[in-house]
DNA sequence: GTCTATAAATTGATAGAC
DNA sequence: GTCTATCAATTTATAGAC
């Protein structure tokens, strides 16, 4: 059983109504009637509206960065890891889509000591990314001459998906997720062989 | 000489507030004030907040779709046309990221009346990149499994430029684009001969 | 912890003088 | 075509009863 307190509760219908009509545009009267309480009732819980944008950016956050540091350490091979850290970023991005959203378009709407927050862990997503790129170039299996604007790439095209993507469409998370995987093997990948002994 | 009407100065300072802080987070009052003009003065050239996001959307998705369509017109060879419309794409989305930034994140602040004008706009966009790869494909050039959801893939790295972008830093637009059109080609060119008189 | 009621400020848009 | 002044509605947030 989900506990789902008031608190909770709230959050959630904070996530569906930025999520679709964007931080700006939500009332908190909105964000209470979705929680099935008085617009009073928010304040108990919450300091402010944009208190709760910046519980659901922050922990939008920490998911997004734990599920590509993970992969980050799923594997030694450079191109698998590379593999699985697109899939997973781009999986998650189809299947968290509503916080995606907010994650991703509503950091402006942050409070600057709040933006600073989630700032350093946006830049720690950016990092496993260019890291994986460079170790994969060092052993020789990567080909990447600009590696923070391939990395960059990379992850857009995760960020991208929740711009459109809704669950229950014309594409699963796993296709997408899939191909964006192979995609990236091909931006990266060394075309020659991979292991020469000599030169 | 710009001839600069009010009208115009008014559309401009609607750009710098919505690409800044959103459509729905921009008063009418800040777009007047941007204008160097009253609150009152907007209203007598534009009907209401929403047209004037209509006008700028409406001439941003005609702009980016013109831009794509030229350079898809642009060659006969489908790799480098390819490059060129992703290359067009991408520096059209940096030279323009304010107005990019409200085509593509205030979209659903518009009528639905509005939003079906530029839906048929957007739909051109994805068509022209999908007959592009399609063409590739057929004669033998480009080997792209699936061709909806690359077309989608290489549209999205312009796209993602705009939630960044800022003109003036440390990457020039011509840099991404480029790394975007050189991704692109990875991407999607076919891995063997691409030429081969027999079996 | 929930509610009703409301304060205090801001909003999009208009009226009417010049 | 521009302004000052303002309307009417809506907003975030709070007060105080239960």
């Amino acid at each position: 059983m989900t506990t789902n307190t008031a608190r909770e509760r709230l959050i959630n219908a904070a996530v569906e109504a930025f999520a679709e009509k964007g931080f700006a545009a939500t009332t908190t009267r909105d964000i209470a009637s979705r929680a099935g309480m008085s617009p009073a009732a928010v304040y108990v819980h919450h300091d402010s509206k944009e208190s709760l944008l910046f519980t659901v950016s922050l922990d939008g956050h920490r998911s997004a960065l734990a599920v590509i540091n993970r992969a980050a350490a799923s594997s030694s091979d450079p191109v698998d890891r590379l593999r699985t850290m697109v899939y997973d970023f781009s999986l998650w991005h189809a299947d968290n889509s509503r916080v995606g959203r907010i994650v991703q378009y509503e950091y402006h709407a942050l409070t600057p000591e709040h933006r600073a927050e989630v700032a350093t862990l946006r830049r720690s997503i950016e990092r496993t990314m260019q890291d994986a790129l460079a170790d994969g170039v060092d052993q020789g299996v990567l080909d990447v001459t600009d590696i923070p604007g391939t990395a960059f790439s990379l992850l857009s095209l995760g960020v991208d998906l929740v711009r459109w993507f809704e669950p229950g469409g014309s594409r699963s998370g796993h296709d997408l997720a899939t191909l964006h995987a192979d995609l990236a093997i091909r931006m990266t990948a060394a075309r020659a062989a991979p292991a020469q002994p000599s030169a």
